[in-house]
DNA sequence: TAGGCCATCTGGTCCT
DNA sequence: AGGACCAGATGGCCTA
C-alpha cells in the first residue's frame, strides 16, 4: 500500500489544500508505476472494494451460469482487467484536473474578494457572499455612472447588502465605519464627502494615468445627503433593471471607499489600524470630533436599518 | 450538536 | 479518446 507523502506539508496550508496540492501531480507519478507494478492495489480504497465487489459477484454468478453467460462474464471481466488500471489512473488524473480547475476558480474568486467592498484576509467572505456582493456593487457602480446622482449613504449600504446575511451586512457595514474613521483623519476634505475616497482611483477612461478628482464630471459617492434622496427611482439590483449596461465600461475600482485594500488588509476583529479602524465601544468620545459624532449617529441608523429585515 | 461552508471525489455530458 | 465542465455526494472544520 502506498504511503502519502505528508513529511512534504508546507506550514501554511490546509489539510485540504496539502491534500490537494501533492495529489494533483505527484500523486499521479506515484501511482502510475504503482499500478503498473500492482495492479490490484489502488490509493482509492473505497473504489477498490467496490469493484472487488463486483468481481465476487461476477464470481458468484459464473457457478451456476449457462455457457453464454459465464463468457459474457469472462470477457466482461477480462475487459476490466485489462482496462481497470487504465481507468484508474484516468480517473486520479480527472481527480488532479478538477482539483486543479477548482483552485483556479477559486483564485478568480480571491480575486474578486479584493475588489468588492470589504476585505479581509482573516474574515473571508463566503464564496455565494462573495458573488452577491459583487453583484450588488457592480449594479451600483453602474447606477452611479448612468444615473450621476449623489448616493446617501443609507442607500448605498442598503443596496449593497441586498440579498447578503446579517454576518456579511455587519461586515459591510463595519468596513463602512472604518471608512469614515479615514475621512475624518482628513479634516480638509471636502465636507466627509464620500466622493474623496474616489480620489485615490482612477477610473477606467484614466487608463492609469490620468489622476482622479481633477475635473471629473462623474460623482460616484456625493456629500451624505438626505436618505433616499438619490437613486431610489431606479430598480434595485435584484430586479430586472432599466440600465443601459451597453454603454458601460468594466466597473472602476471604488474600494477605497471602505478600505485601502491594496495595502494592507485589515482585521475587522482587532483593532490594531489606527485610524483604519474605529470601533464603537472602544474609542473614547473625547477622541471624537463633531464629525465623528455624526457619522457614527449614520452609522447607528445605517446598521438599524440594514438589520431591521433580520429581525422580523 | 446542528448548520454553514468548503474541498474533494465521482460520474455524466458535451465538445474537440 | 480525452479534456472541460457540471452537479451530486461525502466528510471535515468551524461556529453559534
Amino acid at each position: 500500500m502506498l504511503t502519502l507523502p505528508f513529511d512534504e506539508q508546507s506550514s501554511n496550508q490546509t489539510i485540504s489544500s496539502v491534500r490537494m496540492s501533492w495529489t494533483s501531480n505527484k500523486l499521479v507519478k506515484l501511482i502510475k508505476p504503482e499500478i503498473d507494478r500492482a495492479p490490484e492495489e489502488s490509493l482509492d480504497t473505497r473504489r477498490e472494494d467496490e469493484l472487488r465487489d463486483v468481481e465476487v459477484k461476477e464470481e458468484e454468478s459464473e457457478a451456476g451460469d449457462p455457457a453464454w453467460l459465464r463468457r459474457r462474464a469472462s470477457q466482461k471481466k477480462k475487459l476490466s482487467h485489462s482496462r481497470l488500471d487504465r481507468v484508474r489512473l484516468r480517473r486520479i488524473e480527472a481527480n488532479a484536473r478538477e482539483r486543479h480547475r477548482m483552485h483556479g476558480l477559486n483564485n478568480a474568486l480571491d480575486s474578486l474578494r479584493k475588489v468588492v467592498p470589504c476585505y479581509s484576509k482573516t474574515q473571508k467572505l463566503s464564496k455565494i457572499e462573495t458573488l452577491r456582493l459583487a453583484k450588488n456593487y457592480i449594479w451600483l457602480l453602474s447606477e452611479i455612472l448612468s444615473t450621476g446622482k449623489r448616493l446617501d449613504l443609507l442607500t448605498f449600504v442598503q443596496t449593497l447588502c441586498k440579498g447578503l446575511s446579517q454576518p456579511t451586512t455587519n461586515l459591510v457595514a463595519g468596513c463602512l465605519q472604518l471608512n469614515t474613521c479615514s475621512l475624518i483623519s482628513q479634516p480638509d476634505e471636502e465636507s466627509l464627502s464620500l466622493y474623496a475616497a474616489y480620489d485615490h482611483h482612477p477610473g477606467p477612461e484614466a487608463g492609469g494615468s490620468t489622476t482622479a478628482g481633477s475635473g471629473r464630471s462623474l460623482r460616484p459617492f456625493g456629500s451624505f445627503c438626505s436618505p433616499f434622496e438619490s437613486v431610489n427611482d431606479s430598480s434595485s439590483p435584484d430586479s430586472s433593471g432599466s440600465l443601459d449596461m451597453g454603454t458601460l465600461s468594466p466597473p472602476f475600482n471604488f474600494s477605497g471607499l471602505f478600505t485601502l485594500k491594496h495595502e494592507e488588509p485589515v482585521d475587522y476583529r482587532s483593532c490594531h489600524n489606527g485610524l483604519r479602524y474605529c470601533p464603537i465601544n472602544q474609542t473614547s468620545s473625547s477622541d471624537l470630533g463633531p464629525y465623528d459624532i455624526q457619522l457614527r449617529g449614520q452609522f447607528y441608523q445605517v446598521q438599524g436599518e440594514l438589520n431591521k429585515p433580520f429581525h422580523n
